[in-house]
RNA sequence: GCCGCGUUGGUCAAGGGGUUAAGACGCAUCCCUUUCACGGAUGAAUCACGGGUUCGAUUCCCGUACGCGGUACCA
């Protein structure tokens, strides 16, 4: 009987979800879906003072938004809980004392002052970032350099300390990793990163190997920005639990900025003006909101989509998924190397083929809300459905409903004068008021009969339809371009649409 | 600096010792459309560079360059 897979997606609360996160989520649930395993959402949350206030909530909703919804979470609860890791806080220090019992990590007094002190000491230019480690610590104030009474007394006195990783001097440690292959490390090279902190919660580094072992994780997938410390989780499993226990690893690529150097920040959304976050995130310290696909006009589908093929693909052209078709085409190891460049053009197209997509039913909640945030009151669902029919094909982001199909609920507040003015004329005047005529006794209203209407009396009148077809438009939507004007009149209905008519030839701007 | 990970068209990418080096986005042109879109068609890369290995390398190996990540009592 094999294990049941069980994997976690564990972000920090420090802000709106962006892009990368909503990716690493979006692959862990994938695996898990694909093998009938558990999706877990744990918050780490350790760093008590980069705590933000509505960070965990928003993680929820745009879990939900996206269909992420995990099985077991802060939320939602689960054996194997608490999730949120500052309700675990007494579980760390166990662990933490164990390494320093058998010897794998021990105690140190330094101060921060103390720590800057010695960096500054052994700064050069040849090593910008000395470390605290088998070179430094013998100078430190920390167990392995004080004598036992020493320590004895700092502990008796409660002197706040830390517990730090004694990094082996020679050796090396492997990494299998599902995407990379073997990745080696000399740890001889690596620092004795803090454990457990003077407040006496953890760090990332125990934490995640505590964590994933107590909750019986199977799999661990996180970004590749993890790749440098995994050692030290790979030693932590060894000394704690041993590395039979250890989940298998993966480290997925990093999402960077559309244009120049490094990895998409939550900064460049302002400076391109386009979306980095699933949702909307006011951040509640500068009161300044960051825009999300979600309010951009994205469907979720077409966001966890995007999301998907960026950094993987099935190798077929396929480029169209379901969250379904993506459980079940979705493999680790077909997941990119290489940092992908983020393409919001791409994504816009994405969402317009998920547009396509959808029925015109399934649009109208959608369509509906848009018209309402833009203050369009729509009297029933029944009226949105020729509408959208229309303009589907043209809209990219949900918000261009509103901009292709506005006039429909509402007559144009102006009239792009300037397309048809230096061509107008009497005669064409003439024509239209004609042109009403016939409309009011039209027997059939539809676009066929409107427009051979429209043709006959031109035809008699001797001037070509198709000069007459940009003034029908400019009165019916105020605008010169959009779907086909006798479409767009066969939806407006006789009443409107000759008084769209009228208003424009009696408004006198056209003399 | 050091450590790790990368490098196929502007972007996402398929491919992998012998191919006309897929496809998508974007761009350009054309067709469709008496509007604008949609849609359709066409066009644009010798695979970072330098050495190997080989009859033959974009594909394997080694260097170099470049990019990214890490180098916190942040995750």
């Amino acid at each position: 009987m094999e294990k049941k897979i069980r994997v976690r997606f564990a972000p920090s609360p420090t802000g709106g979800l962006h892009l990368g996160g909503v990716r690493t989520a979006l692959y862990n649930f994938l695996f898990a879906k694909q093998h009938g395993g558990d999706f877990i959402l744990r918050i780490e949350d350790t760093d008590q003072s980069r705590y933000v206030p509505g960070a965990e909530e928003y993680i929820n909703e745009s879990l939900k938004w996206c269909g992420l919804e995990p099985d077991e979470s802060p939320l939602k609860g689960g054996p194997l809980g608490p999730y949120r890791q500052s309700e675990r806080k007494s579980i760390y220090r166990e662990y933490a004392d164990q390494l320093v019992k058998s010897g794998k990590a021990y105690y140190a007094f330094d101060s921060p002052e103390e720590l800057e002190t010695m960096r500054s000491k052994y700064r050069t230019a040849d090593n910008p970032s000395p470390q605290y480690d088998r070179r430094t610590r013998e100078h430190m104030r920390n167990t392995l350099s004080l004598t036992f009474e020493e320590t004895e007394r700092l502990m008796a006195g409660n002197t706040a300390h830390v517990i730090r990783i004694k990094m082996p001097d020679k050796e090396i440690v492997y990494l299998q990793d599902m995407i990379r292959g073997e990745v080696i490390f000399d740890t001889s090279l690596l620092d004795d990163k803090v454990l457990l902190k003077a407040d006496g919660m953890p760090t990332y580094h125990l934490a995640v190997v505590v964590d994933d072992y107590l909750m019986k994780i199977t799999h661990a997938f996180r970004g590749e920005e993890w790749l440098p410390s995994a050692p030290v989780h790979v030693l932590l499993w060894r000394y704690l639990f041993g590395e039979d226990l250890m989940p298998e690893w993966a480290h997925f690529p990093l999402i960077l900025k559309p244009d120049g150097n490094g990895k998409l920040s939550k900064r460049d959304s302002a400076r391109l003006g386009i979306p980095i976050f699933a949702m909307d995130w006011k951040d509640p310290a500068t009161g300044q909101t960051i825009t999300g696909f979600r309010e951009s006009g994205f469907l979720p589908q077409a966001f966890v989509n995007m999301l998907a093929v960026l950094g993987w693909n099935d190798g077929t052209e396929q480029e169209l998924y379901s969250l379904d078709d993506l459980v079940d085409k979705f493999s680790i190891d077909r997941v990119h190397k290489a940092g992908a460049r983020f393409n919001y053009e791409k994504a816009k197209w994405f969402n317009h083929e998920w547009i396509k997509r959808f029925s015109t039913h399934a649009l109208v909640p959608f369509v509906k809300k848009v018209f309402e945030e833009n203050n369009l009151r729509v009297a029933n669902d029944a009226s949105l459905i020729p509408v959208i029919s229309l303009i589907r094909d043209r809209c990219s982001l949900l918000g261009d409903f509103y901009i292709q199909g506005k006039f429909f609920f509402t007559a144009p507040q102006q009239w792009d004068l300037n397309a048809i003015r230096s061509k107008w004329n009497g005669q064409k005047a003439d024509f239209f008021k004609e042109y009403i005529e016939i409309l009011d006794k039209i027997p059939e209203w539809n676009a066929a009969s409107l427009e051979s209407a429209f043709k006959a009396i031109a035809a008699e009148k001797n001037i070509k339809a198709g000069e007459l077809q940009l003034p029908l438009r400019i009165m019916l939507v105020g605008e010169k371009s959009g779907p086909p004007v006798f479409e767009i009149a066969a939806i407006l209905g006789s009443a409107e649409t000759i008084k769209r008519i009228r208003s424009l030839i009696n408004s006198g701007s056209l003399q």
